[in-house]
RNA sequence: GGAGGCGUAGCUCAGCUGGAUAGAGCAUCGCCCUUCUAAGGCGACGGUCACAGGUUCGAAUCCUGUCGCCUUCACCA
């Protein structure tokens, strides 16, 4: 039983004995710093029940929970609030407890059913920008989290190679550059492929320039280009099955997966099982036959198949095209009954994808739920907001986005300058050196953007928006490295208990704040939202930085108390540590 | 026009199921390196929580309306 159950009944217990009144709910929240305490229970909900004054009231049950719980050692009362301190024994107990728990924080899976995580679900016409990098970091964290929580993940994506957006980039290499390969040329297979998608596009707007020219309206000429209608003509050719389109699209196709592993690899993402376009978006019809004989769906004249969600507040929509092919919604669909049909054991799958799906998903969740499936209400949308420039949204026509790779480089290259004027490394090989500025690199721009609530847009500047202090994540990597050159330095057994008499304030507001971490990780999960993990870290180290500058660990005399103090920043560390790594992060052993 | 989201300090962001005097970092200005890593700590300055109502002991938080920004409402994906 943890403290706040032993409390409730307490109150509640006293509040019977006292006032003759039976309450169901009690209300505790932390102590704010500035009051004497560690817990606080409000009395003001209380006064709907008891009539009274809420300090009498109070005082009341302060004294009836000081006489009758040994933890609880005193209390005051402000206003309607009731400041509980807890005996240092709590604490104490607390912290030890943590202290030899290896796995603090996890809880330990209970039940046999996942979840599935989708996210990263790319283009394969261009190579992975900003945009996919939050979309990576959120996905894989939000998987690690829910990992954590005590839950079984699948982490998937959905790969798009198919559609008029390949065959755009696959005319274009034919006809401008048919013997250039990654190999070649030397460039990363996905760029090279994006390269021939910008090529055509440029061509495309030349040819209808040249249409206008001769007289043609705009909307005529765009749908006339000889380009796209030849571009047009390779998709229905790749649909039957042509032998050399097909060969082409895999062809170049294989050269985007071999960029994007790359790519996953430096960002240090992962995935369980992967669907293809190509081979799922046939994969809704079965059902809306089936939907259309159980009346979910109908059919229009023109033989087009909708489904009217008018009663639940939204519109019409289409989910088969009168010619019988595959929409967007078809292929989600279907894609959906597949995992299912591919895991048994996942009954909740979460997506990954930005905020301007949200209409989307809620449709899709919508018509799976009238189809009947049961897992179709554990079905989460997790949305998240652009990621825009300070000269506004990125665009990848005009050449405004910010490449993935490059972002990460330039991380790198700006921890790289840091460091040595700083001159912080002294001492250190090469290769050490370049690790630490690849895991300080990525950890501020993984931490500048996981930090920040998914479903807020994120303002990015790539010039000033990555610092190095405050609330960052170099600050809390540097705290990890300096605690282990506490524990180098630390030349006597710390790993045996003691009891120290007093607690010190600062080593108190420590050992709470570790104290909530596993509380942090649930509602974290409860959210989908690592910025809850990140800022929970952000006011720990803030808490033990305090703390580390203001009383002395190695020198002080008392061993008990350098054995205490040690492993209170050990555990510290491991929590970073944790922490770090529910968001992707890597930790640095030295700075 | 319908639907959804956002609006908190000059800037970037926290603020959990409604609770005490709204919190951090950056920037600006002061202190603190003979102390285990100063990428640090302590302090000052900075707020009409977009605006107006409502709900109640209590509202940045919940409800309604208004304004501003964004997204979405395709036989595109």
């Amino acid at each position: 039983m943890n403290i706040k159950e032993i409390l409730h009944n307490s109150i509640v217990k006293a509040v019977q004995e006292l006032f003759d009144t039976n309450i169901e709910n009690t209300d505790f929240q932390a102590t704010r710093k500035e009051f004497e305490g560690d817990i606080t229970f409000v009395v003001f909900s209380l006064l709907r029940y008891v009539k009274g004054n809420p300090v009498q009231i109070g005082t009341q049950i302060g004294d009836y929970l000081v006489k009758n719980i040994t933890l609880v050692s005193k209390f005051n009362v402000v206003k309607g609030f009731l400041n509980i301190s807890l005996d240092n024994s709590y604490h104490l107990e607390n912290f030890y407890t943590a202290f030899a728990d290896e796995n603090f924080g996890f809880k330990q899976a209970e039940t046999k059913d996942a979840t599935m995580v989708e996210y990263s679900s790319p283009n394969t016409n261009k190579p992975l920008h900003l945009g996919h990098v939050r979309n990576n970091l959120l996905g894989y964290s939000v998987a690690e989290i829910i990992k954590a929580a005590g839950k079984k993940v699948y982490k998937t994506q959905i790969i798009n190679d198919r559609g008029i957006h390949i065959c755009k980039s696959m005319l274009a290499w034919e006809r401008f550059g048919n013997d250039e390969t990654p190999e070649s040329t030397g460039l990363k297979g996905d760029k090279l492929v994006g390269n021939y998608y910008v090529k055509f596009d440029q061509e495309y707007k030349k040819e209808i320039a040249e249409l206008e020219a001769k007289g043609s309206n705009k909307e005529e000429a765009k749908k006339q280009a000889p380009i796209l209608i030849e571009a047009q003509k390779m998709l229905q050719k790749w649909e039957t099955g042509d032998k050399d389109v097909v060969a082409l699209w895999k062809k170049m196709n294989q050269w985007v997966y071999d960029g994007f592993a790359i790519t996953y690899q430096e960002m240090g993402v992962d995935f369980d099982a992967l669907y293809y376009e190509s081979q799922t978006y046939l994969l809704g019809k079965e059902f809306i036959t089936e939907g259309l004989k159980s009346g979910v769906f109908y059919k229009k004249e023109d033989d087009s198949v909708w489904c009217d969600l008018t009663k639940d507040g939204l519109d019409e929509k289409i989910v088969l095209r009168s010619d019988g092919t595959a929409v967007y919604m078809t292929q989600d669909i279907g894609t959906a009954i597949q995992r299912i049909k591919d895991y048994p054991d996942v009954n909740s799958m979460v997506y990954t994808v930005g905020n301007e799906q949200n209409y989307h998903f809620k449709v899709l969740f919508l018509i799976l739920k009238k189809l009947g499936f049961e897992w179709a209400k554990n079905l989460y949308h997790l949305s998240y907001g652009m990621v825009d420039l300070p000269e506004g949204k990125m665009k990848s026509r005009e050449g405004t986005v910010v490449d993935a790779d490059d972002l990460m480089l330039e991380m790198t290259n700006t921890a790289r300058e840091i460091s040595q004027e700083l001159g912080k490394l002294e001492g250190y090989s090469n290769e050490e050196k370049e690790s630490l500025y690849n895991i300080i690199g990525k950890g501020a721009l993984k931490y500048y953007i996981l930090k920040v609530d998914p479903k807020k847009r994120i303002l990015f500047d790539p010039k000033e928006s990555i610092d190095f202090n405050g609330n960052t994540g170099p600050f809390i990597q540097y705290t990890y490295a300096r605690i282990q050159s506490i524990l180098r330095k630390a030349n006597f057994d710390y790993s045996k208990n003691v009891t120290i008499a007093e607690l010190l304030n600062k080593e108190k507001s420590v050992l709470k704040q570790l104290a909530e971490f596993p509380d942090a990780i649930q509602l974290a999960a409860k959210n989908y939202s690592p910025a809850i993990i990140a800022n929970y870290t952000y006011d720990l180290v803030k808490e033990y930085n305090s703390f580390y500058q203001s009383v002395p660990i190695l020198g002080c005399d008392d061993l008990e108390t350098k054995i205490f103090r040690t492993q209170l920043s050990k555990k510290v560390a491991d929590t970073i540590k944790l922490a770090f790594d529910l968001l992707g992060i890597e930790v640095p052993r030295r700075m």
